[in-house]
DNA sequence: ACCTGAACACCGTTCAAGT
DNA sequence: ACCTGAACACCGTTCAAGT
């Protein structure tokens, strides 16, 4: 590699992207990276900040390509959409959960998903303040969930993980599929239950 | 040291104990700890399965150190207590945060936490089955809350953090203390008013 | 049974240097 | 301006050996 055209910052988001694709994000090292684009690793720190600025345009990209609910949909739904984008992102890509709680998300996806959401709650009457609560409410929820879910994941393949009696087996249950709609749903009843606007 | 008394997995827990207390459990090392035990660190071994063992067992402790509500409590308070218990724990220790999501956590403290919100939401009529999804919702919250939470500390002593616009700012709100007490009163509140026992 | 000593297999990232 | 090469400063943990 002499004088080849210069590395850019897209062709770093690239490649890491193609590392989420084929679902080994969270073993992505900055060595491998290099190794694909043909450069040694050092190279990457003139286009990038470190690390966790590529897991952040990542994050940042396949969040956006869930793109976000029908804004005609009543505010429960609309913020419950919005939640299960949020977890297809986090679920099959389990490192990136990391990613939100390393550091508050202000992408231009992550801020994009507020002003929909305040629009949404707005308009059913909320006051700006109400809608951000109720939106922060709801994305605390997820990480939750996935966060714990995400842990299970990585621990499962491993030991048997055998519940050896039934409150171990409850404890397991924390993270099924019906346990996340069933909290986001009472969640999301009870943040129209007292309209404090 | 030759042939004094052999070293105990109690002492171990002890001295990472005094760790916690001293606000560095985060940074905590196996050889450091084999150091403060006059010991080498492939010593521990022997005591303990791994570093994550270890952790397991103080944040045990210090859940323990918590407490339980008083049981006379009507259940939504309970369950509020519950998760500021838990809460003060993953405030005051941020690493305790991924003890919670690395694996399900089913110490001795665990169980009798669950066991006891079953206790309080079955006299109020729940089935075993609610009570356990009840739980395991605000469980999740919590977990969701407080890795937020510790993520923000950590990143916050570096860069300056400064909100530069009323997203920003918002976003940066997601973790306040009102915030924590507003997304649980509305998940306790919507817990309760769809009944399904 | 319990502990030691040395080494492995990795990381992300700095620094100074090359072109 | 952009990239390289070598090294730093750490980890947790394995393995074989000592007593």
């Amino acid at each position: 590699m002499t004088g080849g055209p210069p590395l850019t910052r897209a062709q770093i988001v690239d490649a890491a992207m193609q590392r989420a694709a084929s679902g080994s994000l969270g073993r992505l090292t900055i060595r491998e990276l290099a190794d694909e684009l043909d450069v040694t690793p050092m190279a990457l720190y003139r286009h990038v900040r470190d690390k966790d600025d590529i897991l952040e345009a990542v994050t940042d990209a396949l969040l956006a390509e869930q793109g976000l609910p029908d804004p005609a949909l009543p505010w429960p739904d609309y913020l419950a959409g919005l939640a299960t984008g949020l977890r297809a992102v986090l679920r099959e890509h389990p490192s990136t959960v990391a990613v939100f709680t390393r550091r508050p998300q202000m992408t231009t996806t992550a801020r994009a998903r507020l002003v929909a959401a305040r629009d949404v709650l707005t308009r059913a009457g909320c006051s700006i303040d109400e809608a951000t609560r109720r939106y922060a409410a709801v994305h605390t929820y997820t990480i939750g969930f996935c966060a714990l879910e995400a842990g299970r994941r990585a621990s499962a393949t491993g030991d048997v993980e055998l519940a050896d009696d039934e409150l171990d087996a409850a404890i397991a249950g924390f993270v099924s599929e019906e346990q996340f709609e069933f909290g986001l749903r009472a969640l999301v009843a009870g943040l129209g239950s007292a309209p404090s606007l």
